[in-house]
RNA sequence: GGCCCCAUCGUCUAGUGGUUAGGACACCAGGUUUUCAUCCUGGCAACCGGGGUUCGAUUCCCCGUGGGGUCACCA
């Protein structure tokens, strides 16, 4: 092993998706935020598979879940993971990682609250449940269960059971007493047990609910610090609760803030793109998506904003975390995933977008075009803000163009003018050597002395028949000489 | 509705009991020997409101307002 590091075994943190879709962005700045505490700790960062949602389950998710952890990089140290061959596997001593093979776990500790009359059956069937919640919110008062089956004699348990009636197993919340921690972020929360719902623990097909198996593998997976999305606030006094029954040392508990649409709302589908895939299928590099998020809710105490993994490793500190939910704003992502994309060498953009390119053309056009994309790429890089938009302007290098003769016209030129410069710069490029960018800007400058915008500007149109475009020089080295010269053979005729 | 949380430029944020309230994105203007992009320079732009504590509050406290989250056999 390469790591000969020690590492630091009282820093452990887990990232913990649900395989009922793909990663939302949400959940992959909250996966990053821990793998950055662990890396910066010299700690530990696992991940762990919550599918006790049998309703939910996409046995497709699983996979995709993983190849987004994979694409953005974020290396595992126990848990789940993609092996080599690419199969989702398990590594670490303290698995299963995987919630629906800790089934008989659960029991164990279930009954270990039965003993400690902590936790009741409770035969409530759904509509009745729901019935009552809809008359308590009629009524304007909170929806909760009205605990009936709380104090069920215990015949009446066993005869119900013995008759084969479906039943949940719910945690006795105490009464009147009051739950207070300290989250890492937001501070001192206190809250009123008389507030809390006697929650499921154990559904009616058997499975733990969220709040049972959170506790229960935190607890044996020594996790240290339960870093989750602020969403989970209103339900830790339920695990704490949970952690004090079984006599557990308290996880610390650091809840980030929501990352949030334009609306303000928690992120969500309604608000456009995110999941994690949509990021990657427009190009964006995963590590600038990541630098990114990072600046969602956490700043480094400085002013530099762009920073590699190193960087951003060695500068996290939990201390740096904000408390407000934050926007989610494309345009700051953009910005960042240019200038990431701008220090990329030409032989990596070329290569990581290929999927566009095979998109654009046949095979056999891809392999005869190759010299001209690669130069394409040299000049497009500053303009583009993910790879995606490489094929953007791809039109008017692969495509007859088309433009009305006026766009020809520089300053207050007329016809006459633009025919002069247009024969003019014809000349210069048809003797020109137009092999060496910049050998062949310096000679199209010589010869045309002073009078650069009268003979720039035309020539910039004739190749490209845009308004806005890279400069004539780059456009005739990537068109070649021939293509060049038939473009402003073309534009000449329009001004005869 | 109950409970919980939050509040600095449009957005992401820094910051302090006394500052010209700082940076970044976006936007605007100028420059970078034609346009666009890149790059550089400059500009616009914020402490939610009311009380209190204090010599002095954007900062500390209270109330209000606004926003958000949560109250499932979903996580």
């Amino acid at each position: 092993m390469k790591n000969e590091k020690a590492k630091n075994d009282g820093v452990r943190v887990r990232f913990a998706p649900s395989p009922t879709g793909t990663i939302h962005i949400g959940n992959l700045r909250t996966a990053f935020f821990a793998w950055l505490f662990a890396r910066n700790q010299k700690g530990f960062f696992l991940v762990r598979v919550e599918d006790t949602d049998r309703k939910r389950l996409d046995e497709k998710a699983i996979k995709k879940i993983f190849e987004t952890l994979n694409w953005v990089g974020l290396d595992i140290d126990e848990g789940v993971h993609l092996d080599k061959s690419f199969k989702i596997s398990q590594k670490g001593n303290l698995g299963p990682y995987i919630q629906s093979e800790r089934l008989e776990i659960y029991q164990k500790y279930i009954q270990e609250l039965f003993d400690k009359g902590k936790a009741y059956y409770c035969f409530c069937s759904a509509e009745r449940l729901k019935k009552v919640r809809e008359r308590q919110q009629a009524q304007n008062r909170p929806p909760m269960y009205d605990q009936k089956c709380r104090d069920l004699a215990p015949e009446k348990v066993q005869e119900k059971i013995k008759n084969g009636e479906e039943y949940v197993i719910r945690m006795k919340i105490p009464k009147n007493e009051v739950v207070k921690f300290t989250d890492k972020v937001f501070g001192d929360i206190a809250v009123e047990t008389a507030t809390i719902d006697d929650q499921i623990l154990i559904k009616s097909d058997g499975f733990p609910t969220y709040h049972f198996a959170v506790v229960i593998d935190d607890h044996l997976m020594k996790i240290s610090h339960v870093i989750r999305g602020e969403e989970w606030i209103p339900s830790t006094p339920k695990h704490i609760l949970l952690y004090r029954f079984f006599e557990w040392k308290l996880p610390k508990f650091v809840h980030l803030p929501n990352v949030l649409g334009e609306d303000k709302k928690k992120l969500s589908k309604r608000q456009g793109d995110v999941s994690v895939e949509d990021f990657e299928k427009k190009g964006y590099p995963p590590e600038a998506l990541l630098n990114f998020l990072a600046l969602l809710g956490w700043n480094p105490k400085s002013n530099q904003e762009i920073m590699s993994q190193k960087e951003l490793i060695e500068k996290f500190s939990i201390a740096g975390l904000h408390k407000a939910g934050a926007i989610f704003n494309y345009q700051k992502l953009d910005w960042i995933s240019g200038q990431y994309l701008k220090n990329k060498s030409d032989e990596e953009i070329l290569e990581k977008s290929q999927c566009y390119l095979k998109e654009y053309f046949e095979v056999d056009q891809l392999e005869s075009n190759d010299e001209k994309i690669k130069k394409i790429i040299a000049v497009e890089k500053p303009r583009i803000k993910k790879l995606s938009d490489i094929t953007e302007n791809f039109g008017i290098y692969f495509k007859n163009i088309e433009y009305q003769k006026d766009l020809l016209k520089w300053k207050d030129m007329g016809d006459a003018d633009i025919k002069k410069a247009l024969e003019t710069v014809s000349k210069i490029v048809s003797e020109a050597d137009l092999s060496s960018l910049k050998i062949f800007q310096k000679t199209v400058l010589a010869s045309i002395g002073e009078a650069r915008g009268e003979h720039l500007w035309p020539l910039r149109v004739a190749l490209s028949g845009q308004e806005k475009s890279a400069s004539p020089f780059e456009l005739a080295w990537i068109l070649g000489k021939k293509e060049s010269l038939k473009r402003i053979k073309t534009a000449l005729e329009k001004v005869n």
